[in-house]
DNA sequence: GCCGTTTTCGGCCCGACTGTTTTCAGTCG
């Protein structure tokens, strides 16, 4: 047993943990039905801090933190006391009155604040599974203001949970896959640390991490795996493999394998399974054999069969072994890889170092949270050589999107900072418009031709007939004045399916008018997704892979983009923002 | 909980959409 007395934090609390944890408290303050504009300071500070370039430890030691606008006394005091105990008393106080799983409800598609609160108060429900009860005994329809519409409402958003709800995304497991792989590394005790399954492939979910080791003292590996302060409960312990819950509520399996089993081990972790199946079709039709443990041939001696070993020392090997070129792993999906890879004709798949720019990104002239020159000054630091500021102009209160009005003066500014930076990198004048629900665009095209980069996108009216949609779309794409059309079909991942579209007609549109179609690389989005980024290619259409950051740290999200655009087949030269400025700006001339 | 040419109290962002009613509450972005 771990002695609790010596548990510390879990991880060391950063800036982006203290935002968690204020996130949390907010959450929890909404379905108190504290005051609601003590919930958006709370909401407010979370946004803050992930935006924050300065370390709060070092803000703390200067005891500047109630300096920071938005943050008063209160909350310095708060930030304090999670930095040096790495709790919040307040937070303790909370989950008293309500658990933390409630929060969870608000997942939901439909489900807010108010709603849990009353399910919570009325029937004791506590966690989804047991709303899911009341909606189905249609105590809620009982109640006056629900019918049984809202009950079916409701039911379709948890069955739309329920399918997501065991996979995880991407970048929320990216930081609990760098603890565990730094805390093994730093043992001493393994050779080799990697993480396989669909985290390597890099898919937009995972379901579970699993890491494989290469180490010759597999029992204190486990050991002190199995030791490690985010774990909840061990599933199972054994010398070569062990399976964990995390606190976080993700499962990791750990592999130990020896230094001779660790290329086949980690080709056939790294999967995907219909990958792994044709691989070994494959092997089979050569008179060969793969497991985890190796890749031999086998020979027959009578009516026996000997297996001898093929020394392979990475996955490499194996794929040459079988007669193929090496399969990046995001391209296992067992979806024609080995077909191409017998033919010598993978892609060169795009790297991250390929990118020159990033051409979507919002400021505090929006929704963003920095300001501009932030914004640049990270980009500068990222060595991108160019890079396009591009605010909402929306008719959505909550973007506080550019006008008319407003859009003179955001100009003027751009221009300035794009004279004070030029030795440094290319500022393109750009701006997201909302392709409005009749296909029109909310800014008119007298004031979009002032710009260098026009991006527009849906963000309202999600509910519209597949026709009635791609009509919508359409009308944007023949606008001369539209470069991008950004997060394409519409989805956030786990939360809301695509809108029904017609993505070829969409995609054969833009190669005939020379529109450019976004990869959104923020983790919740990756749109267009891995199928679609191919199939854009197959149609002749150019990508722009952007983060969409609404702050600096989002611009770190490029790498997302980056692995989905691998998924997809998608090289350096199918996407824009791997052009020089020069060609570049050739691409952002539309064909109409 | 934050903030201040409204400065220690009182205001703090809001329009669209949905489902439920008939003027509004809840949710979303």
């Amino acid at each position: 047993m771990i002695n609790k007395k010596k548990k510390k934090s879990i991880i060391e609390m950063d800036n982006i943990a203290i935002a968690k944890i204020f996130q949390q408290v907010a959450d929890l303050l909404e379905i108190q039905n504290a005051n609601s504009f003590r919930v958006r300071a709370y909401q407010r500070a979370a946004q803050i801090l992930r935006s924050l370039p300065t370390d709060l430890r070092v803000i703390a030691q200067e005891k500047k933190l109630d300096k920071i606008p938005g943050i008063g006394v209160s909350l310095a005091e708060k930030i304090n006391e999670l930095l040096t105990t790495g709790k919040l008393k307040e937070l303790a106080y909370l989950t008293k009155k309500t658990p933390l799983s409630l929060t969870r409800l608000g997942e939901i598609e439909g489900v807010g604040p108010k709603l849990i609160q009353l399910v919570y108060r009325k029937f004791k429900v506590t966690d989804i599974v047991g709303l899911k009860r009341i909606v189905q005994q249609h105590h809620l329809s009982r109640l006056s203001g629900f019918s049984e519409k809202t009950e079916y409402n409701i039911l379709e958003g948890i069955k739309h949970w329920q399918h997501y709800q065991q996979r995880f995304l991407l970048g929320d497991v990216d930081d609990l896959a760098d603890y565990l792989i730094k805390q093994l590394k730093n043992s001493q005790l393994c050779q080799q640390v990697i993480m396989a399954g669909s985290f390597r492939r890099r898919r937009e979910t995972v379901g579970d991490l699993g890491i494989l080791v290469t180490s010759r003292h597999p029992v204190a590996v486990m050991k002190l795996f199995c030791q490690l302060p985010i774990v909840k409960s061990i599933i199972v312990q054994g010398k070569t493999k062990t399976a964990v819950l995390l606190t976080a509520g993700i499962e990791v399996d750990l592999r130990v394998v020896s230094n001779q089993s660790f290329a086949s081990a980690l080709f056939y972790f790294t999967g995907s399974k219909a990958h792994n199946i044709h691989l070994r079709q494959l092997a089979v039709a050569k008179k060969m054999k793969i497991n985890e443990y190796g890749i031999f041939s086998l020979i027959k001696h009578g009516k026996r069969t000997k297996e001898k070993l093929i020394s392979a020392p990475n996955e490499t090997a194996i794929y040459r072994i079988l007669g193929l070129s090496y399969i990046p792993p995001e391209l296992r999906e067992g979806r024609g890889e080995i077909m191409v890879a017998k033919q010598k004709q993978l892609p060169k798949l795009i790297k991250l170092s390929d990118i020159k720019g990033d051409l979507h990104l919002h400021s505090r002239w929006s929704d963003g949270t920095n300001t501009v020159e932030e914004m640049i000054k990270q980009a500068i630091a990222q060595h991108y050589q160019y890079l396009a500021i591009t605010d909402h102009a929306s008719p959505l209160g909550i973007t506080h999107g550019l006008n008319e009005q407003r859009i003179k003066q955001y100009l003027k500014i751009i221009k300035r900072l794009q004279k004070k930076y030029q030795s440094k990198i290319a500022l393109l004048l750009g701006i997201e418009v909302d392709i409005l629900a009749n296909g029109s665009l909310y800014l008119p095209n007298k004031i979009l031709q002032q710009l260098d980069i026009v991006i527009a996108s849906v963000h309202t009216k999600f509910k519209m007939s597949k026709s009635a949609m791609t009509k919508r779309i359409l009308l944007a794409i023949n606008n001369p004045m539209v470069n991008i059309i950004a997060h394409p079909t519409g989805v956030s991942i786990n939360r809301r399916e695509p809108y029904p579209l017609d993505l070829d007609k969409i995609m054969l549109a833009c190669r005939h008018t020379g529109t450019i179609l976004e990869l959104n690389s923020f983790p919740r989005r990756l749109d267009l997704n891995d199928i679609n980024c191919r199939r854009a290619k197959e149609l002749g259409v150019k990508i722009a892979i952007n983060t969409d950051a609404h702050n600096i740290s989002g611009l770190s999200s490029m790498c997302y983009g980056i692995g989905q655009a691998r998924r997809g087949w998608l090289e350096k030269k199918d996407v824009i923002n791997t052009f020089s400025l020069n060609k570049l700006k050739k691409f952002l001339i539309k064909r109409i």
